[in-house]
Parts: structure tokens; C-alpha cells; sequence
RNA sequence: GGUUCCGUAGCUCAGCUGGAUAGAGCAACGCCCUUCUAAGGCGUGGGUCGAGCGUUCGAAUCGCUCCGGAAUCACCA
């Protein structure tokens, strides 16, 4: 198994051999990047295409790409040596020196015996007068800063400005087949903040694996059974008088939450008496009649029997309709839908197999167990004395539906890092058991979301409510919009409409920028920024860029397909086209690490430096007429890409705000 | 106690596949709207990258040992 983020000892021992294979080839890439990599075939541009060599492919290579090539040519020219692309460290200069690429020249002393200066000068002015892209370059100390022409750079905006989809690869039919199971939420109450960093985290990893051309399958398996359930459907039949969604005007989902609550304060005060009555805490909650009534209401659903299950289908449904609303506002979607009611029998058969073949075994009580001693790891529960299932047969059974509904070449869960061991646990028995994907399989594993106070408890209240966060910062939005004046003249329905792609923007964006394995805090008191580091201030500047673009259509104005090449650029400008062509980079980067975040804060990047130029340079002012069509395709190119990038992350941007 | 994760500016976070003087945002203070949207731009102050040792030409980044915080080790899911 994989878990995103930590990489278990069990798994490094899985991949011993092919690390010392990769070793001899790829002496500079660090074990975990071996590791992803060799999961992640299909994710990698093969380094053959770096040396390519014909003019229509150095066209679509970017300039890094072509630079890298032509440092290896240099060195076995200069120095009659052969060296990897895979050693040739270029990256991209800091901003306090010249130049757009950096070659690290340490890694070549020994090749050259010479100064790291006197390296980098020679390597320089080989590339000067070799690689016509090359205009300039520069050496400080073991650094070697080249200077990437200016038509080069206008060559790849023309590049950029072609493909509409720059940066995303389309998954094929032989593309592998990834299921990812997210949101899992259980009925008895209504999604709150935790949810919400599942289903965002979910749903921007779907998007992503997809953009690095996998086929997709996005699962929900919706916990839509046990005592949890049972609780809410007693509460409402003691205290309800029939309520429903329609009688009270309440969301479903809200509705049967508020009973699940009713429970526990009635069960906490029948607890309460009895210990008043002498009893201790342990005895007072085995006899708690509340609770009695609830475990008998468990074996009467087990059993089938009809009024139970009546009941549980019809609250059940008001909690999906409610799901269903605050799903479809936070724009997350599913391609299918388990519900553990029918497949947490399922696994038994599996278990009973393992039992069968001697991966498992009985004890007298007659429960079924593994053990996992030899992985380091305990023993482990698989079905109870009485012949019940438990979380992780439920999960054995879940994955032998899933295998038979699809080609699954790879499976991703996204579950909290509480249940890193469970995840552990069940790689280790999927592969027991015979599938194939069950080794490989990848817990993304996110942090939990804090409250300045500690964590988040449904039952005291303490929990921050999905539906009223969103409707919170979608008021947010438009009182901010109204103070500003901004959408003065813009009509109710586009006001709206902006207001909610703003306020969730700003939502989706906090949180998914912060690295998905840290446990994060969010403040209710200090409400979500729209200023700084925000989804709103990116949303802005591609609204920005949208009303410039929209004036240059007024004015008549047509951005050419290719560009003219004689115009001389400025730093930032180049520096802007060079952080366009890292997009595809970037998403590869977000694939193999499983980072929405690394999207996130390439986007603010982006920003940042557009900002900074729009600031500084006129565009639709701008008087040579050749730079003036360049500088809108740049304006043009950059809202491109905040546009895909941000849809990566499931985040809409407004054509005005 | 075992295992795993986290620790970077007052706060929230980037950077971690080793590379140049560690970056943003918020908060504070100051400047910039007769010019393409000021939800913006510019500037000032703010750091023992938890601590120590080691590997290296070079460590926030890799290894080891501590310290602090969290999760987990259920016949709950």
C-alpha cells in the first residue's frame, strides 16, 4: 500500500529490487521519487524524448527540455563524457540573478577537473554559440545562469496559445482504469467542515489523475447502516409527532441530525439518573433503555423486519435529497454510489476463503483472525465470535463488488489519517486475498480539520456545519461585492451567481492550498480571507484579464495564431511565459504526489506575477501594435490557465467581479 | 509503551526528489486610483527553519538521538 504522504517501511521492502535497478540509471532522483515513478509509469514523459532531435518536436518540447538536451551534448563535446538528462540539474534562476535557467555545474567537476567557474564559463560559451536559443549567459560561482532568447519565448506563447487544454493529457481506452472513493458520510447527520475537506480533496484528486490521462471512476460509499442509524430513527419516533422535511421546512439531512442529537441528550440524562441511583457509569449505560431499544431496533433491521425498515428507507431519503443539495453546491459529483446496507455482507465469503486457504484463523470463540505479526503488525479482527462482520470485512466486500463492477488497475481512498493502520491492514489482506490492485493501493491519507478550541464533536455541538459555512461565505461574497460596487448594473441573477462562485472560491481554495496530510485549523470567529493568498484574488485577476479581453473584441481587435517574432520582451513578460509552460509540469507533479495543493499555489503564483505586470505594463493602452497583440495573448494565455487550473480544483472562476 | 504523522515570522501556510542571501498571505505602519477592475501594486519591520549530532563542496531539505504536539494500536465505523 502507499499512504500518501508517509511511506511505510513495509512498501520500501516491496520495491527493493527495482530501486537498485533504478539506482544505476537515475543517480540524482531520491528513493521516493523511484518509488512514484515506478508506480507512476504511465504518468512519465519517457527521458528519451528529451534528446530528440527533429524540428517539429523541439517545437512542442519546452525550452527546459531542449536546454537539458543540449547541456548533455555540451559536456560530451567539451569533455567527451556521457552524462543522463536524468544528471543534468537545471532549474529555473532565482529572481535576484539574470537569466531564466540555472545549470548546477557541481555535478560536472569531476568530468571537467576544472574550477565550478571556469566549468560554467566553458559549458556557457559552448551553449552560446551552439544552441541559438541561448542569447546570453552568465557564471556565479558553481552556478551557470542562461539567458533563452526572446523569439524562443514567443515561439512557446504561440505554443501555449494552440492548445487549448495546455498542460492536460486525455485518457485513451488503454489508459489504466482508477477508482477513487471519497465522501463516505454516514446518515444519522448532515455533512460538516471535515466532509467538506474530503469531498474538495476527493474531488480535485479526481480531476487531477484524470488530467495526467487516466480513466476515472469516482466512488461514494454512504455508511448507510448500523446502531448510529438506529439512534436517529428511534429519537424520531419517540419524540418526532411524524415531523418530516416538508412539515418543518428542514433540509433532510438537518432533520434526522437534530434526532440523532435528541438521542444522545436523553440517553445522557437516563445514564445520568441511573448513576444517581448508585450505579456506575458502565453499568448505568448497559441499562440504559434508550440504548436497549436501540440495539433491539439493530437486530430487527437485520432481520428485515418491515416497519423498521420502512422507517430507515424513508429517513434515509430525506438525508440523501439533503446530501444530494449540499453536494451539488460544493460541485462534487460521483460516478457510482455504494451503500454498505448491501455489501457489508459481502465480505464473509471472502474471509471464509482466506480461512480456507490458511491466511486466517479461528479462534475457540469461533472468530475469524489474521495475523499480521511477520508485516509488523498485530492481529486483526475479521468476523466476531457470533459470525458478524466487522469495519474491515465490510471493506474486503465493498472492494470484491467494486473489482467485479470494473477494471480497476488502481484504487485511491480518501479517508482521514485516523485510520492510517486500518489502510495498512487492508492492503495487506487485499493482496492476501488475491487482488491484484490490493499492494498498490493508495490511502490518501489528509489531516483533520481543528477548531482553535481542538477537534470538532458532533455530539457537543461543536461542529462546523458544511451548508451554513458555504451560505456564510456566499453572503460574505456579495456583501463585499455590494461595498465595493462592484456589480452595480449587473443583474440579480449574475449577482447571484458571482456571489457563489466567489464565496465558494474562497472556501474550496483555503482549504485545499494547504497541504492535504497537515491537520489544519479554521478559525468560525475570523471569517476566510478575500484578500492575499485567496481563491477570490485569483478569481479577480482572471476577471480582470477577461475584461480587458472583452474591450480588445470591442475595439476589433484579432489575436493571431502565431505571433511576431521581432519584438523585444521584457524579463517579466518572459518570466510570465515561462511559468505558462511549467502548467503541464506542474499537474504531472500534483499526479504523482497526490497534491491538489501544488495546483493551488501555482495558480496564487501565477497570479502574483500577472498582478504585478499588469500593474507595471500598459496593454490595451500599449502603442506598437505588435506588442500590444502579444502582451493580449500573454493576458489571454494566463486566464487560460488559472481557468484550467483552478477547474482542477473543482473551483469556478467569474467572467467579472 | 509500539507504530505513524506533524513542528519554518506574532498568526495561517509555501519551500523539503540537497544548491545561491529561507518565501507568501494575514496582522502593524507608510505610499500609489484624471490611466486597461485598488478583492490590486510598492515599501518598512518581523526567523536559532523545535534541539543536538552526523553525511556533503553545500542541509529547512537526507540519517541518527532527543524535545513538543496529534493520530492509532476496539468484537465502533
Amino acid at each position: 500500500m502507499q499512504t500518501v504522504g508517509p511511506l511505510t517501511p513495509f512498501y520500501f521492502l516491496l520495491h527493493a529490487p527495482s530501486i537498485c535497478f533504478c539506482i544505476c540509471f537515475c543517480l540524482q532522483f531520491s528513493l521516493i521519487t523511484l518509488l512514484i515513478i515506478h508506480d507512476f509509469q504511465f504518468l512519465c514523459v519517457p527521458l528519451q524524448q528529451f534528446t530528440m532531435n527533429n524540428q517539429k518536436s523541439i517545437r512542442y518540447m519546452n525550452i527546459e527540455n531542449k536546454m537539458t538536451a543540449a547541456v548533455v551534448k555540451a559536456i560530451k563535446e567539451l569533455y567527451g563524457q556521457d552524462v543522463t538528462p536524468a544528471q543534468v540539474q537545471l532549474q529555473k534562476t532565482k529572481k535576484e540573478f539574470e537569466g531564466h535557467l540555472t545549470l548546477v555545474v557541481f555535478p560536472f567537476l569531476k568530468i571537467s577537473r576544472k574550477s565550478p567557474e571556469q566549468t560554467g564559463q566553458e559549458i556557457g560559451e559552448y551553449l552560446k554559440q551552439n544552441e541559438p536559443a541561448v542569447a546570453a549567459f552568465n557564471v556565479i560561482k558553481g552556478f551557470l545562469n542562461l539567458t533563452i532568447a526572446s523569439a524562443c519565448w514567443i515561439e512557446l506563447l504561440d505554443d501555449i496559445h494552440a492548445d487549448e487544454n495546455y498542460g492536460l493529457v486525455k485518457a485513451d481506452e488503454n489508459s489504466p482504469l482508477v477508482m477513487i472513493e471519497y465522501s463516505s458520510p454516514n446518515t444519522n447527520k448532515p455533512l460538516h467542515l471535515g466532509h467538506v475537506r474530503n469531498n474538495l480533496l476527493g474531488n480535485a484528486l479526481a480531476n487531477i489523475i484524470a488530467a495526467n490521462g487516466n480513466k476515472v471512476v469516482k466512488t461514494n460509499i454512504v455508511n448507510d447502516r448500523g446502531i448510529h442509524i438506529c439512534k436517529s430513527m428511534l429519537a424520531w419516533k419517540k419524540y418526532g409527532n411524524g415531523e418530516t422535511p416538508e412539515s418543518s421546512g428542514k433540509k433532510g439531512d438537518h432533520l434526522v441530525g437534530d434526532y440523532y442529537v435528541a438521542f444522545d441528550k436523553h440517553y445522557k440524562a437516563e445514564v445520568a439518573e441511573l448513576m444517581a441511583k448508585g450505579m456506575t457509569k458502565e453499568e448505568a449505560e448497559a441499562a440504559s433503555p434508550l440504548m436497549q431499544e436501540a440495539r433491539e431496533m439493530l437486530v430487527k433491521w437485520e432481520a428485515g423486519d418491515k416497519e423498521v425498515r420502512a422507517l430507515w428507507e424513508m429517513m434515509n431519503n430525506w438525508v440523501y435529497a439533503g446530501f444530494d443539495e449540499t453536494y451539488k453546491k460544493m460541485g462534487v459529483s460521483f460516478d457510482k454510489i455504494y451503500y454498505e446496507s448491501q455489501t457489508y455482507l459481502e465480505g464473509k465469503d471472502k474471509v471464509q476463503e482466506g480461512l480456507d486457504k490458511g491466511f486466517f484463523y479461528k479462534k475457540e470463540d469461533g472468530s475469524v483472525w489474521a495475523d499480521l505479526t511477520a508485516e509488523g503488525l498485530d492481529h486483526k479482527l475479521l468476523l466476531r465470535g457470533d459470525g458478524t462482520s466487522v469495519y474491515m470485512t465490510q471493506d474486503i466486500g465493498t472492494a470484491k463488488i467494486r473489482f467485479q463492477d470494473y477494471p480497476i488497475d488502481k484504487m485511491i481512498y480518501v479517508v482521514g489519517n485516523e485510520q492510517n493502520y486500518h489502510f495498512q491492514v487492508l492492503s495487506i489482506l487485499l493482496d492476501k486475498l488475491g487482488f491484484e490492485w490490493g499492494k498498490g493501493l493508495v490511502h490518501f491519507s489528509y489531516g483533520m480539520v481543528e477548531l482553535p478550541e481542538g477537534k470538532m464533536k458532533s455530539r457537543e455541538g461543536t461542529v462546523v456545519d458544511a451548508d451554513d459555512l458555504i451560505e456564510e461565505m456566499i453572503n460574505t461574497a456579495r456583501e463585499t461585492s455590494n461595498e465595493l460596487g462592484k456589480l452595480d448594473g449587473v443583474s440579480k441573477e449574475e449577482a447571484d451567481n458571482i456571489a457563489r462562485i466567489v464565496g465558494l472560491g474562497a472556501l474550496k481554495y483555503f482549504i485545499l492550498k494547504v497541504d492535504a496530510r497537515k491537520n489544519m485549523t479554521f478559525n468560525p470567529k475570523e471569517s476566510i480571507d478575500f484578500n492575499g493568498n485567496t481563491g477570490p484574488f485569483i478569481q479577480y485577476t482572471y476577471a480582470r484579464i477577461q475584461s480587458i479581453l472583452r474591450k480588445a473584441a470591442e475595439a476589433g481587435i484579432v489575436i493571431p495564431a502565431r505571433l511576431p517574432e521581432n519584438i523585444e520582451l521584457s524579463e517579466k513578460e518572459e518570466g510570465l511565459i515561462q511559468m505558462l509552460a511549467d502548467f503541464g509540469a506542474v499537474v504531472r507533479q500534483a499526479g504523482t504526489d497526490y497534491s491538489p495543493s501544488i495546483i493551488a499555489n501555482y495558480c496564487y503564483d501565477l497570479v502574483k506575477e500577472y498582478n504585478q505586470f499588469y500593474h507595471d505594463f500598459s496593454i490595451l493602452r500599449e502603442e506598437n501594435n505588435d506588442l500590444k497583440l502579444f502582451r493580449l495573448a500573454l493576458s489571454q494565455n494566463v486566464g487560460k490557465i488559472v481557468r484550467l487550473g483552478m477547474a482542477l480544483l473543482g473551483i469556478e472562476v467569474p467572467e467579472r467581479m
